[in-house]
DNA sequence: TAAGTTTTGCAATGATCAGTGCAAAAATTG
DNA sequence: CAATTTTTGCACTGATCATTGCAAAACTTA
């Protein structure tokens, strides 16, 4: 051991998350990441590589941590179809409340880089892959739950909700509006009765 | 009137979109402009002002080609549940067939710079706009038919319609797969009766 | 053909880009 | 304190960025 890094590794990676997040890939420089979150660039080329690397370090972090729907909560307790009204409803709020309007990093990601980089397109696949089977658990506890009928496909109408969290967030980027979330909300909860 | 430019300004604008559909606004530089539509740059700021000028050009010409949803045909003569169904398989189809994996100019367009510019900002809203009031007619009309039940929420249907497309846009740059698009338009299309 | 007007090619602008070489600074370990 | 190892700040690389000044070229109109 030597000397250490003046700087705590996971907050300038979450700090650059942030900021690529905002700005997206292309438009964020170096000169940005150095400014904003006070660490040379010699450091960030030291502990991340390149500028594409720490991207993607950026993006598994934000894959990581969480800021898609929370499925966990309420699979035993609670009705699925609450959970799933309750998923919609939480990220119509945080929508709303986002004045930046920043969306979802690994959706804004997907669509500048998916065909540029296939680091990007993976992670972007693992992420639907992952958003499905997370509804499909949930459709499936509901059926067994005997809230949502037996003879529905449950794999359908898990991709018919991935697919309506996708349209969610890119409604955040074009023109979020509250009675639209509303209005989109309902019509998807019938789907499941 | 004096020396005529040696170019097609529509078709080069045509050009100037296509190159920004594939590779994102700050991915595009005027020297690639100037390689890929075989015009110099001098005569591009000329016509068109600014790179920033030219994308909204592009961005213009887009909305007005009808790449989006053609809902005119068969607003009289077949179903309105039938019309929606193909517009969607259509859609389906075109993301599979191609490579490139394009997606939507303007969903693209906005998620990259919907918070960085007013204009495409706007553009984006009003691209909305047109898309569920698309849906949104074809609706009223399959409820006069009786193929849609009157009492559902026209309005409702169309805004999950429209988001439905926007998910279908997301998934071209995601995880495009056959499968999903025909569950997701089968579910969706359940909506409707 | 001559005058007038616009386009075009070329070269250059200063700014910014991602990335790096190097030596001083700073920490750990003995 | 001394030896060792790593980080850090600084200046710099060549490349590329969007944009422009200028003059020659090319076209229309008379």
């Amino acid at each position: 051991m030597a000397r250490p890094k003046a700087f705590d590794e996971d907050k300038v990676l979450i700090g650059a998350m942030h900021l690529f997040w905002e700005k997206g890939y292309e438009a964020t420089s170096i000169q940005d990441l150095e400014t904003h979150l006070g660490v040379g660039r010699r450091s960030l080329y030291n502990t991340f590589g390149s500028k594409h690397a720490l991207f993607l370090a950026a993006l598994g972090k934000y894959s990581q941590s969480g800021d898609g729907p929370s499925f966990e909560k309420g699979c035993e307790s609670h009705s699925a179809i609450d959970t799933i009204q309750a998923i919609f409803d939480n990220l119509a709020a945080d929508t709303l409340a986002d004045e930046n309007r920043l969306g979802c990093f690994m959706v804004n990601s997907a669509v500048e880089l998916a065909g540029q980089s296939e680091d990007v397109s993976k992670f972007s696949r693992s992420s639907i892959r992952a958003l499905v089977s997370g509804f499909y658990k949930l459709i499936r506890d509901g059926q067994i739950k005997g809230e949502i009928p037996i003879d529905k496909d449950p794999l359908a109408l898990a991709q018919h909700l991935a697919n309506t969290y996708l349209g969610f967030r890119v409604l955040a980027k074009m023109s979020p509006d509250k009675d639209t979330f509303t209005n989109v909300i309902s019509v998807t909860i019938q789907t499941l009765t």
